[in-house]
DNA sequence: TAAATACATCGATACATTTCGATAAATAGA
DNA sequence: TCTATTTATCGAAATGTATCGATGTATTTA
């Protein structure tokens, strides 16, 4: 089923998108077959640890990115209904 | 053509979409036929005028919007070319 | 030419976000 | 159980953004 965005939504999404560091974890996450793991995008990027989960929250929190638990690790990958979703909405401005 | 949209383009596209004023623009822009005036903006938006413009020169900023002269008035449309590189760069996501 | 209208710009203030280091919490492995 | 590793959280500093009122600029119309 086709998930339907709110407004307010669509705004922490956009929000969410509109950062470098963010949107390059994204191209990191989609290049490791959608999963990824924190640490390697600490060693990729270069900012704390810190900073890296405050943006990873972000991204969670706007559902971009669901968090999948893997031994010790967390698991990222792209949450492709919400960006469908938003893509969806996005569409409405083109016709 | 199509146009090809950098990830620092995408960052100021994504920054634009992400506040809640412009969205409505946006919204207003689309449903009055996708062209609008500043002044029917400031008298749906409870927003001051200079803060209506400091939005919309965000959303021509990022290509979003094209300002077109039209007597006295500046009348604004949707960039459906840009618009569409965005749904692309965002459909890279998705697969 | 003068007044009115539409939009942009400026400076100030308030609010939000980014970033860091320090530290906490959870858990895997010795 | 103890230690090392992974991630989250906190508080502080720096930077960025939103908002306003006042004012500037251009242009239409009286």
């Amino acid at each position: 089923m086709a998930i339907k965005l709110d407004i307010k939504k669509v705004e922490k999404i956009s929000k969410a998108l509109g950062d470098p560091c963010r949107l390059k974890m994204m191209d990191m996450i989609k290049k490791q077959k959608n999963a990824c793991q924190c640490t390697s995008i600490v060693d990729n990027l270069d900012l704390a640890q810190s900073t890296i989960s405050h943006h990873i929250k972000q991204l969670i929190d706007a559902d971009l990115l669901i968090a999948e638990k893997d031994g010790r690790n967390l698991k990222y990958h792209i949450n492709k209904d919400v960006l469908a979703a938003y893509i969806k909405f996005l569409n409405q401005y083109e016709s």
